[in-house]
DNA sequence: TGTACATCAGTGAACGCGCGTTCACTGATGTAC
DNA sequence: TGTACATCAGTGAACGCGCGTTCACTGATGTAC
């Protein structure tokens, strides 16, 4: 999936999809070495230009760094929607499917999710980057919310509370447990095993129960 | 606190306690630049040794890193068990100042903190690291055991699924919305109310109640 | 108490390296006529 | 369809810098006698 592109071709002075390829080749290294061991020089080294090439694209490789987490965001915001399903079968089920899709997300995309939450980007200097990330939280709202639309009125948790709880929950699983390398530590049951339960547990708190 | 020991003092050839003023400096540098920002070479600047001093105490730069995140995991534990008091007064509020600690810890600790979580140490290849990191999490296994001592004995939750949820929420909650540095997301609840009405609600669907 | 000597902690100069960034440049592309 | 020209993307050489690590060294400390 490279240089198979229709227009200039492998060896055309242009690249064509330059930053595009900035992009995929720092994922590669991020994902080997975390987001702090990948350098702008060693990106362009791998897509094959000089050195200056992506000053025409990222200001420096902050922005570079910020764009990708902000893809990211929105991968992952993209992926949530698409699992919630508008609450199919029914909500109960949907909701811990967004969970479960939590966890896929961070063990399927490792370099996202670094980028995404470990690259201490500073949010006030990124506000496409925060926009992004609120966007995916606003899916776990906006299923927590049609959750609780089924208790009866006066049960019902905030929204807000509940879904910054699922979230921190699945990313506390996912960082200490779900993640790819070698800082993972191993617990006798599968991340996604632990955050089912955990979910169970907490909605059980709520007086959600199963079917 | 630095050079008002007994000893060699200042201005002496021997600086009489380099290993523990290494750890400081990178401390304070790793509180301000994170993990990946501190530079062996700027932390011997800083103690105001020549470059090659800390190689008499570390191997190496990982070395000095893992031992500053095994040091974090010590006083972590050392602090969770104070902090649980033997399930003083009792096991259920003990457990929720248990909690209450680790946002503690992780507010107060930044930089022990980023070392111990953030650092991308591999485990398999820092033992010391590994067994100090499973001590303090043993703190939160027997907080987690004697709560549900409590329970009649048909209810009991497994105390390991139950202690890696409390582990993961708290985790999490002090990733997402406690950590000292810019890259905290807002939320308009403090961390300390969000894991305390977390873990209320979790341990209400254990069938754990109040007083 | 005094001296010789072994041990040890820190020195300082040097190394090779990869980094981020700049600069004037040039080849390719697109467009006006 | 053909040509002149503006725009733009990537070049490649160069810069200064801080890094981790090495080395032979030396000053300070502790100890045996």
């Amino acid at each position: 999936m490279s240089s198979s592109k229709r227009g200039p071709g492998r060896g055309s002075y242009h690249h064509g999809n330059l930053s595009e390829a900035l992009v995929q080749a720092a994922l590669d290294l991020i994902a080997k070495y975390g987001p702090a061991g990948f350098s702008f020089a060693e990106v362009t080294r791998s897509v094959g230009v000089s050195p200056a090439a992506p000053y025409r694209h990222f200001r420096d490789r902050d922005a570079l760094m910020a764009d990708i987490a902000r893809r990211g965001f929105e991968l992952f915001a993209q992926q949530l929607v698409q699992t919630w399903n508008e609450g199919k079968p029914d909500a109960f089920t949907a909701f811990k499917n967004v969970g479960q899709a939590y966890l896929a997300f961070a063990r399927r995309e490792p370099a996202y999710y670094a980028a995404m939450f470990e690259a201490r980007l500073p949010l006030s200097e990124h506000r496409e980057l925060a926009k992004a990330g609120d966007q995916a939280f606003a899916v776990l709202r906006r299923a927590s919310e049609a959750l609780i639309a089924e208790l009866p009125e006066e049960n019902r948790p905030p929204a807000l509370m509940m879904s910054l709880h699922v979230w921190a929950l699945s990313h506390g699983i996912a960082s200490l447990f779900g993640r790819g390398d070698e800082a993972r530590r191993k617990v006798p049951m599968s991340p996604e095993d632990l955050l089912e339960a955990g979910v169970l547990v907490y909605l059980a708190g709520l007086g959600l129960g199963g079917d």
